[in-house]
DNA sequence: ATTCTCACA
DNA sequence: TGTGAGAA
């Protein structure tokens, strides 16, 4: 069995994954609905997550530290690794020099919760 | 006992 | 995002 297939393989329980993260059954639940992650369902309809599904949520967490917001984050990902869809990878490259230069950018431009006044909205510039 | 979806005094 | 309701 390969790696990939090992890591997206669906096997842990929302409740898992939540003490894993750190996370809110809702805040995981709501990621997924902006398709961040992509847990698969059993027939009961309950969320099976992946390793993969597990970091992406803490990278997410990460992001969400630094001040962004679901806007750039989904810009950062979206059509990432999906379990059916994936193939090429030099948007591997790609992606990490994407988070390299977004931590330069947040470097210099501040603390966006200080009683300054920045608002999340303000750091979605970086995305388009 | 767990998780799901939906909706909001 | 939290939270509670009602169902599975």
């Amino acid at each position: 069995m390969t790696n990939r297939v090992r890591r997206t393989m669906p096997l842990l329980p929302i409740s898992i994954v939540m003490q894993l993260t750190e996370l809110t059954a809702r805040q995981i639940r709501y990621y997924e609905e902006h398709e961040l992650i992509s847990p698969a369902r059993t027939e009961g309809n309950k969320r099976m997550f992946s390793l993969n599904d597990v970091d992406t949520l803490l990278e997410i967490k990460d992001y969400l530290d630094q001040g962004l917001n679901m806007a750039g984050i989904k810009k950062i990902y979206d059509l990432r690794e999906t379990p059916a869809n994936e193939k090429a990878e030099p948007k591997n490259l790609s992606d990490a020099e994407l988070r390299r230069l977004l931590h330069e950018e947040l470097k210099h431009q501040a603390r966006p919760f200080e009683k300054g006044g920045f608002r999340q909205s303000d750091l979605s510039r970086f995305f388009n």
